[in-house]
DNA sequence: ATTTTCAATTGAACATCGTTCTATTGATGG
DNA sequence: CCATCAATAGAACGATGTTCAATTGAAAAT
């Protein structure tokens, strides 16, 4: 929040700015819907500044010095409004689901910035740090501490945000249907004798075990899956704290 | 395993390929090589081809026409030997341990290549379709069918697979320390009235929670986080599947 | 009113990249 | 002995990330 280069003053933009008006947040918004539009692979930095009718180098002015610290801001602009939908008088395993829940609807709304979340969870911690608070207090409320705590929010973490950058990962390139017909292709040559149980699940389930299906842009739910990783964490998690008072080695805290 | 280019063939090289020899496997061996030292983001064919003392386009002939051919040959070589790790004897839910355990410490050894495995896990199928067929049948055995067969697998590889690909990401760029540095400073300025818990966790479990921390190139384990995720999974699944003989809605199979 | 400052932008330039294309080589099968 | 063809080389094209030396013109200082 402070270390935004020094860019946006009180002052009214001055030079050629006058005229033209860019600023960071404009640039940003821009970049993520051009990576809604047309896939995070089809995303360059000369494409945004041609989109926005600019120099590339204006790019590097406002957002800083390379495509990553691009990249960090747009994971921290999408990841910075989740805060809110939580209910602070609510079960403690109630406000993780709302939290979690909240997290899937707000990447689901940008599918193709999926993997840039997954990569800036830990190279700049995860961007909003509301949200870990909320979720280290709810674990904390369950009775969670030490390592049991970091355990358990790792895991949280780990398994639900990897789940839907997995999930989201690779999106559909806009119009080329090459990557539905290699998928087509793979599925079609599975060995009946060789995998049963995997060619009896196919007709089925056509490809929503491997992938997840595109149809006129809409993706057919994986709600159900994430719903039952969801719930299966959270019941384990609460069952653990039923079980024991004091949950795993209860260090002291030498701090 | 059958739409290798017509590459390798019986009879002996021929051409220039007699003096130099060079084969598909060890194209992408060296490629696997070249990630693991240098990282990811610094990879580049030309790099590559430049290490085997080649030309570029050799790397075409070999591997396919485009680099995502490249890394969706890599992923299924790092992927394709984790079908052996399992004890067909033991019950259903330690095969499914074993299985995914072995996935977690074949991904261990190559950390830099994670980001493929996650991306390549959708858009080609995951590579090793024994893999999958093992974790089917383990979750056959356990009595899941249906919709309940199709949640449970999409949960344990989306959780599973997902908290490898997201903690292991984002490797550190070899020689720069301008990551951990950015990690620090952020950690550094977390404010201790507005981030109590976060404040609070972070003396003591240093950036253990935000980043997978380094240390002379070998990483500060996970594990216990990973393993708490897998045991939260099985015997979730594991407590399901005694409560209910038919799970969910035992719809009919109508194929 | 003049000068200085400096936020904001331009355009050219550089090295590198993925990819394609047209030779060329030389062992092997006929 | 010849034709084939697996396997390479090398040049070329367009696009990319990034840097850098100008340039503009409104606001601040004089």
């Amino acid at each position: 929040m402070n270390d935004v280069p020094a860019t946006r003053s009180g002052r009214a933009p001055r030079g050629r700015a006058a005229a033209v008006g860019l600023s960071r947040e404009q640039v940003i918004s821009a970049a993520i819907a051009q990576i809604d539009a047309k896939g995070l692979s089809a995303f360059s930095l000369r494409e945004l500044a041609r989109g926005l009718g600019v120099s590339p180098a204006v790019i590097y002015w406002h957002v800083g010095g390379s495509k990553e610290d691009l990249f960090a801001a747009i994971a921290a602009t999408i990841t910075g409004q989740l805060a809110a939908a939580q209910d602070p008088l609510a079960p403690w395993t109630d406000r993780l689901r709302q939290v979690f829940l909240a997290y899937r609807a707000s990447v689901h709304r940008h599918p193709n910035v999926s993997p840039l979340l997954g990569a800036q969870m830990k190279s700049n911690g995860v961007a909003n740090l509301d949200w870990i608070e909320i979720v280290l207090a709810a674990l904390s409320d369950g009775g969670f501490q030490g390592d049991a705590l970091r355990n358990a929010f790792n895991a949280l973490i780990g398994g639900l945000c990897g789940f839907v950058t997995v999930e989201l990962a690779p999106a559909p390139s806009s119009e080329d249907g090459a990557w539905q017909d290699r998928v087509a292709a793979r599925m079609a040559e599975v060995d009946p004798e060789a995998y049963p149980l995997t060619h009896a699940a196919l007709p089925e389930l056509a490809n929503r075990i491997f992938v997840l299906r595109w149809q006129n842009g809409a993706q057919v739910p994986y709600d159900d899956s994430y719903t039952v990783l969801l719930d299966l964490l959270i019941d384990g998690l609460a069952a653990r704290a039923r079980s024991s008072a004091t949950l795993e080695t209860p260090e002291p805290l030498h701090g």
